[in-house]
DNA sequence: CCGCACTGATTGAACGCTCAACTAAACCGC
DNA sequence: GCGGTTTAGTTGAGCGTTCAATCAGTGCGG
C-alpha cells in the first residue's frame, strides 16, 4: 500500500517468462511420460521413492508430507489412492496413537522399479542433456538458494 | 530397452530434486498469493496477461493457448470460467469461422490492474530478490535453453 | 490432574486439468 | 466441386489438489 510495485525490467520479464515456459514445459512433459509408462502421476512416483529410501521403507505420514513438499491433506488423499492401488499400507505409530505410516509394499516397490528406468531416462534426456556441465552447477546453486529462501521465510 | 539406463551421478540427483522443491515452492507460494489476493489462479491471470497485450485485447483461441502453453482444452475449459466471471467475451472470427476470438472486458482489464501489483511483488520477492545479477542471467539462458528443447523436440 | 491449545491425520466439496470423443469448418488433390 | 484429411474448438468424465471443517490424541500451565 503507498509504496510504488517494483516492476520487472525487461531482462527480468524475458528471465520470468523463460522460467515459466521452460519449467512447465519440463513437468508436464515428465508427468505426460510418467502417466503413459507407469501409470502414475509424478507426486505419486515422488512418495514411492521417498518410501523406498527410507529405513524399513515406511514413513510418518507428516514426514513424508514434508519430504515430498506437499500438504497433510494431498498426502491423505494420495495415499488412500496409493493404498486402493496396493503400492502401500497404512499401519498405526506405536509412539503416537495419532500418527499414521505409510509403508511401501513389494508391489509398490516393484511399480517403481518397472517405472524408475523410463523416468530416469526422461530426467536426462529433457533436463540434463540439454544443459552445460557448468549450466547444470548453477542451477543447482540457484534451486539450492531458492529453495532456502522460500522455505525459511 | 536392452540399453542400460543412464542413471543419475549424486551431483545431478541433487540438482534435480533441488529444482523439483524450489520450482514447486516457488509456484506454489505465487499460486496461493494470487489466489487469496485476486481469486484467481496463476493460469488464468496468464491468460489475462496475454489478453491485455494483444491488439485490440484478443486473441485467437489456439494462439492463446499456445502464448500460455496450454492446450485447447485446458483454455477451453479456462475461458468458460473466465467468460462466467465476466473478464472476457468470445467472439466468432471473422475470418474462419470455426475460430473463436478470446476479447478481455473492461472488468477483466480492471481486476488484472488490481491483482498486478501485488504478484510481481510477488515474483520480485521470492524470485529476483533471492539471486544476484549473475544468476538471474544464468537463470535465463538455462530456461531458455531448456524451453528451446522442450518444444524444439 | 484438569482445561485448553496444539498437532496428526482424514474428509468432502469445489475446482482445475487431462484425455478421449465429438462437431463443424477449412483445406487439398484430383 | 466432391471426398477425405486436417484444423479449431468444445464437451464430459475422471482424477488430483485445495481449502475448510472435523476428530482424536498429545502436551503444557496452573
Amino acid at each position: 500500500m503507498g509504496v510504488m510495485t517494483r516492476w520487472l525490467n525487461p531482462d527480468e520479464q524475458r528471465t520470468w517468462r523463460a522460467f515459466l515456459t521452460a519449467s512447465r514445459a519440463l513437468m508436464d512433459t515428465l508427468d505426460r511420460e510418467l502417466q503413459r509408462d507407469a501409470d502414475m502421476p509424478h507426486a505419486y512416483y515422488e512418495i514411492l521413492v521417498r518410501l523406498s529410501e527410507a529405513p524399513d521403507r515406511r514413513l510418518r505420514m507428516s514426514d513424508l508430507a514434508e519430504a515430498t513438499g506437499s500438504s497433510r491433506s494431498r498426502l491423505s488423499h494420495a495415499a488412500a489412492r496409493l493404498e486402493a492401488a496396493g503400492w502401500i499400507r497404512r499401519e498405526d505409530c506405536p509412539t503416537d496413537r495419532r500418527g499414521q505410516l505409510a509403508v511401501l509394499t513389494d508391489t509398490g516397490f516393484a511399480a517403481l522399479a518397472a517405472a524408475a528406468p523410463g523416468h530416469v531416462e526422461g530426467v536426462r534426456r529433457h533436463l540434463f542433456d540439454a544443459l552445460s556441465p557448468a549450466q547444470v552447477d548453477q542451477l543447482r546453486r540457484i534451486s539450492e538458494t531458492l529453495a532456502d529462501h522460500l522455505t525459511g521465510s
